[in-house]
DNA sequence: CAATCCGATTGCATTTTGCAATCAGTTGCA
DNA sequence: TGCAACTGATTGCAAAATGCAATCGGATTG
């Protein structure tokens, strides 16, 4: 359940972290996704993450470090996950990752169109990114002043166009 | 054993490469540590890998396309294992992980100096390091002119300057 | 010619995962 | 008020992955 400490080599504790098939897939509905509920989360990722796996994942996140939970004022029932700083800063990461996978595994074009994005965007944009994220989760300032599209925004506008031309011209590609 | 496809995602596939507790190891003792046997990985790695899951992976890695098989023309019974291209581009990754790992868990010192050089090193660095394990696993001829310490033996330097440190002086640790 | 080393493979117990059903409490609507 | 839908989970069970120790046949070394 928690870690292991197979040896103190940061590599090797940063995979005791997400080295396994769904804690990074969780964080990215995070971030990118921008989902923040048990339900959302559940329904919301292609993989299909089953429920339990589901709460197990999200109490290990919690236990190090990289998410806390809150109650929904709007709903006596629900929790609110938010993103700490240690998950926040994974987002270079991710967008590395995110690269390597568009160059080098069968992606594909809709859902490869946020890393392309990201990797254009390069260190700055994810700076601005985090900045959101930081705002969005830790109730932090803005450093930048809100431009009127986020990243996040700029992400799915770009996922809607692609998809709108595949359904459009569908022929050509 | 092979890809699942839950999704074109490229951080989904990326994961589904190395997500999991043994092959970024193995991937890591090769780029870093130099290691291309068999044996040498199995008792090499702090993290004592079994030498069946050692075998699977192996052959995994191999089937994705991260490393390649070729007789030892030395010891007929000998395999030595070599990086792709695919496997090399995966050092940036590597160092921000490193990086990531250093800042949020509990690593020991002398593991992680090789990854603060390589943070310090920055992209160049990186540039440097691939180009040498390009040369030294594909046979391709070197950039640049090779100089006196290659990033392997400047990371291995460091990393007995701590050891030696720590004998000498174990009081100021 | 015996000991050691080579890359694995086998058998078996334990752990993790995937899947479906289910839980008790909360909310929205009629 | 009553009831369906939804909330974040939990349970039971089968299947798969993992960890561990012993072992394999062949090659090399002393």
């Amino acid at each position: 359940m928690s870690i292991d400490r197979r040896s103190g080599c940061p590599i090797n504790l940063s995979l005791e972290v997400f080295g396994d098939r769904w804690s990074l897939i969780i964080l990215r509905d995070m971030i990118f996704g921008g989902k923040r509920h048990f339900r959302e989360l559940l329904n919301f990722s292609l993989e299909g993450i089953a429920s339990n796996i589901l709460a197990d994942r999200l109490k290990r996140l919690m236990q190090l470090g990289l998410l806390t939970k809150a109650d929904d004022p709007s709903h006596k029932q629900k929790a609110i996950y938010s993103l700490t700083e240690m998950a926040i800063t994974l987002v270079p990461i991710m967008a590395h990752l995110g690269a390597w996978g568009r160059v080098w595994l069968p992606v594909s074009e809709e859902l490869s169109i946020r890393a392309e994005l990201l990797e254009k965007g390069g260190p700055q944009l994810w700076e601005q990114f985090m900045d959101e994220l930081r705002h969005e989760h830790l109730g932090m300032p803005l450093k930048a002043p809100p431009s009127a599209p986020t990243v996040r925004q700029q992400l799915q506008a770009a996922y809607e166009a692609v998809v709108a031309r595949k359904v459009v011209e569908p022929s050509t590609v």
